[in-house]
DNA sequence: CTAGGTTTGGACCAGCAAGTCCAGAACGTG
DNA sequence: CACGTTCTGGACTTGCTGGTCCAAACCTAG
């Protein structure tokens, strides 16, 4: 079992590893730089993690997949007008410029994303939920006659979110916001456009 | 100097390497791994490229560009008929298909992108010759009424190369390639649309 | 108080992977 | 053929990193 202390320990490590590995990537993060960031142990990271690393850089994973959420919140859930559709596209947009050159998520997918399954999970999960929200936020615009009742909801939303994904992936690549905010825009005009 | 079987020895070295990170990841590919591979030796390795790892990481990266360029071709530098327009789509398509959840360029930036400066230089090449080339099919559509005039042409070019990259990169995550046709049609429909 | 578990610190180990070094083979050029 | 350069093989070194282990401190319930 976990106490109160224990949990909260587990916890530290997880975030200190969290931002250690958006800091310096995840080839360059080692368990000491964790250990030493969180002041802990050892001892401490494999009582919480006996499987190591790995299991580490799971709840790593899942903690971050939280975040991406969580940031976009209250405007991912609520997209029910032009302008909460607006607010939205700024939010992702200042998240990654204030982040600067590292996105939690694509370093860790692409490092052990289809190397675990348990990763793989954590992923199709987020990006479930994201595009989940995404759609339902076109299907609201659509009844009110804001958006363009023609397209298919269900694919625009899986594009705009492919179009996020890379945008941020060519940020990090690049340090060039340019392709993630025509991403948002493109999409947002191609559903926004009057029939 | 480098005499031609030098020079053969070197890309069969850039090659071995190429593929065995496409196959096993860039943290499980070692030096070792390409020497075997390639059935060299250290000492070939360390001669061709003295700066070691990094510097054969980045040519790795160069190698992987063209690649990613090239299989797109014919296609991509002659976007100007509806038809190339979807035979690229197509080629895209089946080249992440057939290629499996393995896409160099990804694998690579995420790795190494914002480390060395190196990369970044050869995937802010990669991103804008692509994008270029995209762009100037939808100038010439639009120029033959094919495509709506009313997009601007560099934005949409952005952001449709934005959608592949992410289309990508879930796919490399998640092994669905739903959201790459998505993307890609959905970016399509988008330049189409009317007249 | 004490006995059970939980938490913590850190010394230690083993393996591995990058990088060094050098001797010798192959080459090719005058 | 001779000699300088390039190429090749592989043994060896070195540093690091994930992981093990155990003893001590800390709780908390009875």
């Amino acid at each position: 079992m976990l106490t109160t202390k224990g949990s909260a320990t587990r916890s530290r490590i997880i975030e200190g590893a969290a931002a250690e590995i958006r800091e310096h990537g995840i080839g360059a993060t080692t368990l000491d730089d964790v250990l030493a960031r969180t002041r802990t142990s050892k001892g401490q990271l494999f009582h919480y993690f006996p499987q190591g690393k790995e299991e580490l850089l799971l709840a790593v994973a899942a903690h971050e997949a939280d975040r991406v959420l969580a940031d976009q919140q209250p405007h991912l859930g609520d997209l029910t007008s032009r302008d909460a559709w607006h607010a939205w596209r700024d939010a992702v947009v200042d998240r990654y410029r204030r982040q600067g050159p590292r996105c939690p998520l694509a370093v860790l997918t692409a490092e052990i994303g289809r190397a675990t399954p348990g990763t793989q999970a954590v992923v199709t999960s987020l990006v479930q939920q994201w595009e989940r929200q995404v759609i339902d936020g076109i299907v609201a615009m659509q009844a009110s006659g804001d958006f363009d009742v023609e397209v298919d909801p269900t694919r625009a939303g899986m594009a705009l979110v492919a179009g996020i994904q890379g945008g941020v992936a060519i940020m990090l690549a690049t340090g060039d916001l340019g392709h993630l905010e025509a991403a948002l825009d493109t999409g947002i005009a191609h559903l926004a456009r009057r029939a």
